[in-house]
DNA sequence: ATAACATATGAACAGATGATCATATATGAT
DNA sequence: ATCATATATGATCATCTGTTCATATGTTAT
C-alpha cells in the first residue's frame, strides 16, 4: 500500500488525474475478466474457428479441415471457446455441431477488422 | 496439401458446408492481425491501461499509480498497445502524456463487457 | 458385445509472455 | 557540463500457451 504510493517519487503525481480516472476504474475482477475474453479471441487457430462458425454451424472434422488443423487441436480450442461461452453446440449421432454463442463475437470481430483496416 | 486433405477420413465431411465456409473464409494475414489485436487486450495490465486512458490522457508514472504496478512494466506494456495504434501520445517536457488512438477500444470494451454480464 | 467413428482429454514439450531489475535515453534545471 | 527526473529498453526467468501424440469417452451399426 504504502510502497505503491511511494513507488513514483511523488514529484510526477498529478493528484486530480490520479482520483479522476481511479473513480472511474475497473475492478480487478472485471479486468480479469475482460481480459480472459480478448486473450481468447487472442489466437489466430480460435479466429479462424470463430471466423468460420460465422457462416454456419461445423462439426469438428470440417472445421479442422477448413482451418488447416488436426481435429485434437480443434477440439482444445472448441473446449476454451466453451468456457467462455463463445460457443455453443449441439449433437446429431456421433457429431457435434458447433455454432456461436451470441452475436457478440461478430461484433467484436467487426470493430476489430475496422481497426485493423483503419 | 494432400496430407491435409485426407487427415479427416473423409467420412465425416460434409462437403457444401466446407465449401460454403471457404469461401467466406478469413485469409492468414486477416486472422494472425486480429488475433495480434485481440492478444493485445487480452492481459489485465492492459486491460487496465486502456480502461484507465478511457477517461483521460495520463502520464505512465500516473498510469503506474492508478492502476498498481511498476513504472516499468506500464512502459512495456504502452509499447505493445502503441505498436498496435491502440494508444498514442504527446511529449511535455520529461512527461509523456498517453491517450487512446481511436474509438475502437472503447467499441471493443463495451462488447465485451456486455458478453460477461450477460 | 464388438467394431468403427467422432470427439474429448491428458501428458509432454517447445515457444511465447509478462514482471523485475539494471541500464540507457531524453528533457529540463542548476 | 552535471544532475535529477520521466520514461524506455534489454536481459533474465518463471509461468503460461498451443500443438502433438496417445488414450479415453460416447454414439451408432453389426
Amino acid at each position: 500500500m504504502a510502497l505503491e504510493l511511494d513507488r513514483c517519487g511523488s514529484t510526477c503525481i498529478h493528484e486530480e488525474a490520479v482520483k479522476e480516472v481511479q473513480q472511474a476504474m475497473l475492478d480487478e475482477d472485471a479486468a480479469v475478466s475482460l481480459a480472459e475474453l480478448f486473450k481468447a479471441l487472442g489466437d489466430p487457430t480460435r479466429v479462424k474457428i470463430l471466423f468460420a462458425l460465422m457462416t454456419r454451424e461445423l462439426c469438428v472434422c470440417d472445421t479442422a479441415l477448413v482451418i488447416g488443423v488436426s481435429e485434437s487441436a480443434v477440439s482444445h480450442q472448441l473446449r476454451i471457446l466453451r468456457t467462455l461461452r463463445l460457443v455453443k453446440f449441439r449433437r446429431e449421432g456421433k457429431t457435434l455441431f458447433y455454432s456461436l454463442a451470441d452475436s457478440h463475437v461478430k461484433e467484436l470481430f467487426a470493430q476489430g477488422l475496422e481497426h485493423i483496416m483503419e
